[in-house]
DNA sequence: ATTATCTATAGATCTATAGATAATGC
DNA sequence: ATTATCTATAGATCTATAGATAATGC
């Protein structure tokens, strides 16, 4: 009962095998990504791995909320959201949507858990319904902003486009796994382009 | 050597097993879709089930194609995707997406398979691409005539705008699935009411 | 005393296949 | 003769847990 908490080696090797995990992961692909793959990754039996989790749902759910973690700390994390700029907005899409293209198997994992965790019991239930409000709340904050100024229409309210927004973040993805050919950058692009009446209608003659 | 082929009883049989696992999967979810739980509910053994098909995978392939038959009987089926226009769309669109609220499952089972069927040998590998393929092929029919007769921008073109709107659609139902009291209807149609430059421009005073 | 880790194992599935027998149709 | 179906089973996983021992730190 009286939990005395982890020892700090304990609390080391946890930290070593999420990062181990979102790179094994990342170049192996979701496949290789059973327990006892992971736990060969970092040198413990799948028991002696599993010992920090109570489940292998909630290991992939921990690994998930590392890898926002890791990628925030890459991409500048957002520390007023009202802060962000449209502009802003667009280039870090592009920027996490082309550094997802080289970490095929966090990808996959991600879509994989997104339906999973649909269950509500599911251990990564919250994580997912947390990171989309994040996420849209960054999204909001800019578009209301854009709309302020006339840039972009309001007769869709900012909640709205930015789930939109989401939805074609989450859709390209499952396109890109089927076929990796396609451009994800010049989707977003193409996205902000037509939901933002930008100044430079340059050839807007017809 | 000699495929004789299948006797009638297993062609009916054949069809059975899809329908039925559309109903299955359909109110149970994709959860309680074990092929044990199929061959249950048409009155096979497991094996005599598999005796159909190949697989689990294919399986399960199959009743993707079966449902995509079955939607497009009942949403009529598009001759001439050449003769679409953006209202056509935006009907049928909100109309797949209010009919997808009622079959969790299924949405269930087509997401899952998305991801799973990224894998090139997975057998609804084609599948999906060649979903995507004729999906497109009608957005791109309306969204190119819609461009010409210049109600929507042609700042890009109609192939990246119809990615954009097969993923919304993806997109959507992975947050619906996550969170099922949201709107998929009233996204798609914000979607189009953003893209496209309607008439009804009543308010647009600012 | 508690945590970190191991080995071993229960047991839950689930898929695919082999080898029958019964039904169908060339 | 071939298909339709069954029972039985191999065997592949994989998850979780029990019961050890070794390391850590109050």
């Amino acid at each position: 009962m009286a939990q005395r908490g982890s020892y700090a080696k304990g609390v080391a090797k946890r930290e070593e095998i999420l990062t181990t995990a979102l790179e094994v992961i990342a170049r192996e692909g979701f496949r290789g990504a059973s327990v006892k793959e992971l736990a060969d990754a970092v040198g413990l039996s799948q028991a002696g791995l599993l010992h920090y989790f109570d489940s292998k749902e909630e290991l992939f759910a921990e690994i998930l909320r590392k890898r926002d973690e890791v990628d925030s700390a890459a991409f500048g994390d957002v520390s007023d959201p009202s802060e962000i700029t449209l502009a802003d907005l667009e280039r870090g899409y592009v920027q996490v949507v082309r550094h997802n293209a080289d970490v095929a198997g966090l990808v996959q994992l991600f879509a994989r858990l997104s339906v999973d965790a649909a269950e509500p019991q599911h251990p990564a239930h919250e994580y997912f319904i947390e990171r989309g409000r994040t996420l849209r709340r960054m999204i909001t904050g800019a578009v209301a902003q854009a709309q302020a100024d006339g840039s972009v229409s309001d007769r869709v309210d900012a909640d709205t486009i930015a789930r939109l927004f989401q939805a074609v973040a989450d859709g390209l993805q499952v396109q890109w796994m089927l076929e990796p050919d396609i451009d994800m950058a010049a989707a977003v692009e193409a996205l902000f382009e037509l939901v933002f009446a930008k100044e430079h209608d340059t050839d807007a003659a017809s």
